[in-house]
DNA sequence: GTGAAAGCGCTAACAA
DNA sequence: TTGTTAGCGCTTTCAC
C-alpha cells in the first residue's frame, strides 16, 4: 500500500500538504501542487478509505437499500441503482448495497458504524418501518417513493397521480368512453406501496371527470394472469377500448392477447403504458407511454443527499412531472359497431 | 457515536477485552463475555467500520462490478447481485457496487484504497481488460463468467456449452430434425461475452452429432427483432420445428408470434428456453427450460472470495451443471405434412 | 483470562 | 503558502 506519507516524502513536502492537495481545502502553490500530483501518479497512490473515514468522520459512501422483491419491475430498479452509482461517483462517493433482507435494523447498523454518510431508500411503503429509525438516528437520507408521513424527509418520485391523470386525459381526448387500468400485482397494493395507489387515484378521478366508464384490475406478470385480467375486463365491460398498463411484465402478453383476440392496436383498442421508454419502443407497435424517469430519479436522490451533506435543508417532495409520448399504440376510439 | 472504549468502561473491562469478545480471537470467561455483550446491547454499539478497517487491514467489504449494459438480461444480473449481497452479509461482509462506467481502473482504485477485501466481476468478456489489473494488483477476486485465459483465476459460471448440448439432445430425443437457436443480441457476440458463444458451440456440435439440421441467429429483445429473426429462420428452413431461445426478452414475443402464425406450441413447434425458472413458469404455456441458477452463481462467487480471504487456493473453474426441466412447451416433433 | 499501549493512514487544528 | 502534531476508534502484540 502506498501511503500519503510516502507521497509526501517523494514530493518533498509535508503530509498535510498532500492531504490539502487532495481535498482542496486550502490553497496550494501551483508548483507544489504539480509536484504532489506527479508523485501521486508515479506511485499510484490511492487514499486509504478507512483511514480517511476515521479521521474525517466521512466515509464518502452512500448506502442504497434495495428491495428483495421481484414483483415490481426489476429493470427500473436496476436503472435507478445504476444511475445512483454513477452519479455518486461523479460526486466522489461510492455506493454500498443493502437489501431489505436485513430488515429495518440495517438503518441502525449503517448509522451506527460510520459505514455510510447517507442513505437512499427504494421501494418505500406508506408505513415504512425504516422511517422512524431514520428520524431517530438523524440520518442523512433520501427516499425514492413516498411514505404516508413525509414530514422532515427528502423524497423523490414520479408524480404518479399526475401520470394517472395524463393517461386518462389522453384516452378521453381520443374519444374513448370505456377504459381500464391494468395495474401492478395485487401484492403491491396490499403492502401499500404508494405509487400504484396514487396512479389509480389520479386515473379514477380524471376518468370520472371526463365522463369515462372506468375499471381497475391488479394484474400479475405472467401470461395467464394477464389473460385472466383481460378477459375479466372484457366480460364485465365488453365496450372497453382504452387500456392503461402499469405492469411492464404484462405488456408483451397483453399485446399478444389483443392481437390473438382480433383486436387491432390502435384501430380497435388503444394501449397506453406507464413504463420506461425502452420498454415502450421495443414493443410492436411502439407504445404510447408515460415514461418512468429512472435515471433522473436516481440522480435526484443522490443530489438530495449530497446537498444535505453540504449543510442544505432539502426537506420536501420532488415530484417529477410525468410526460406522455404518443407512439403507435393509441388512436381515436373506434365507432361503436 | 458509541465507541469501543465507552463499552469497555461501561462493562468495567479493558478495550482489548471488548475487541476480543467481538472477534472471538481469544478466550473470554463466560462472565465477562456476558457483561460486555450486555453493555454492547444497552449502548447500541456498532464498531466503526473505518477504524476497524484501518487497524486490521480488512474492510469486510466485497466490491461487485456490474455492467452498465442493458442488452443482457437484467433480472438475472439483479438476482445475482441480490444473492451476492445476502450471502456476503451472512459472512459479515457488505457489498460495494461499482459500475463498468468507471472502467478497468476501478480495479486499481479498489485495490489501492483498501475499500474492499475482494472483488466479484460480472459480465466478464473473453479478453477482459480488468483481468490483467487483477493479476497485477494480486487482488482477491472471483469472476462470474469465463475469460479466455483463466489461469490463476477463480471463476463460476453455468456450463453453457453443456446447456447447449442438453437443449440439442432434448429436441433430438423428441424427434425433431430441424432446429434453430435464437440467441442473444448480436452485440453480445461481437464483444465476445463467453456464455453466448459457448452455448452455441455446444448446441451446434450436438445438433450435428444427432443429425439435426440447425441454424443460429442472434436476436434483439424487441418484438420486431424477434419477428424478423423468426421469419428469416422459417424462410430459410421452413421445416424448423424446434426452437431454443437464449434471449429472455424475446421469449414472450416469440410465443406470441408462433401463436399468431398458427403454430401451436408444443404440437407444431417446440420451444426451449435458457432462462431463469421464473421466466419459464410465467409464460404460457410454461416453458421447458435450462435454468440459469442466478442465486447459486452469486452465492458461489462469494464463497470463493471468502475462502481466498481465509487463505485457501480456489484457483479454477466452477462450471455448474445445467438442468433441463420439461414443461409444456416442448413435445414430439410433428409428422411432416 | 485480562490489561496496557503502540500503531494503522489520514485530517485538521495550530503554528509559522 | 507550508509544516508539525494530536488524535479518529480499532486491533494486536506484549506483558502479567
Amino acid at each position: 500500500m502506498v501511503t500519503l506519507a510516502q507521497v509526501a516524502r517523494h514530493a518533498g513536502v509535508s503530509p498535510s500538504t498532500v492531504s490539502y492537495v487532495l481535498s482542496g481545502k486550502r490553497s496550494i502553490s501551483e508548483a507544489t501542487r504539480r509536484r504532489v500530483e506527479q508523485s501521486i501518479a508515479e506511485l499510484g497512490y490511492h487514499p486509504h478509505a478507512g483511514a480517511r473515514a476515521l479521521a474525517s468522520s466521512r466515509s464518502h459512501v452512500i448506502a442504497l437499500m434495495i428491495p428483495l422483491r421481484t414483483d415490481i419491475y426489476v429493470p427500473v430498479m436496476m436503472d435507478i441503482a445504476i444511475s445512483i452509482t454513477t452519479t455518486a461517483r461523479r460526486h466522489g462517493h461510492d455506493v454500498l448495497l443493502l437489501t431489505s433482507e436485513e430488515g429495518p435494523s440495517a438503518v441502525k447498523r449503517v448509522a451506527g458504524s460510520g459505514l455510510a454518510d447517507a442513505m437512499i431508500l427504494m421501494d418505500v411503503e406508506l408505513a415504512d418501518e425504516r422511517i422512524p429509525l431514520l428520524r431517530q438516528t438523524g440520518s442523512v437520507a433520501a427516499l425514492i417513493g413516498l411514505p404516508a408521513d413525509t414530514s422532515g424527509l427528502s423524497c423523490v418520485d414520479l408524480d404518479f397521480e399526475a401520470a394517472g391523470v395524463l393517461a386518462a386525459d389522453h384516452l378521453a381526448d381520443l374519444g374513448h368512453r370505456e377504459v381500464a387500468l391494468i395495474g401492478a400485482p395485487e401484492t403491491v397494493y396490499r403492502r401499500h406501496t404508494g405509487f400504484a395507489e396514487r396512479t389509480l387515484a389520479g386515473f379514477r378521478r380524471r376518468a370520472a371527470e371526463r365522463g369515462m366508464a372506468h375499471l381497475h384490475r391488479p394484474c400479475g406478470g405472467s401470461h395467464e394472469a394477464t389473460a385472466g385480467t383481460l378477459s375479466r375486463i372484457l366480460e364485465e365491460r365488453p365496450g372497453t377500448t382504452g387500456f392503461v398498463v402499469q405492469n411492464e411484465a404484462a405488456v408483451p402478453h397483453l399485446l399478444g392477447l389483443l392481437r390473438q383476440a382480433g383486436r387491432a392496436v390502435p384501430e380497435d383498442a388503444s394501449v397506453l403504458a406507464i413504463c420506461p421508454d425502452d420498454v415502450a419502443v421495443h414493443s410492436s407497435p411502439q407504445l404510447t407511454s408515460v415514461s418512468i424517469p429512472a435515471e433522473e430519479m436516481g440522480r435526484r436522490a443522490v443530489e438530495l443527499v449530497m446537498a444535505q451533506l453540504a449543510g442544505e435543508d432539502t426537506t420536501g417532495l420532488i415530484l417529477l412531472a410525468p410526460t406522455l409520448t404518443a407512439r403507435g399504440s393509441s388512436g381515436p376510439a373506434p365507432h361503436p359497431a
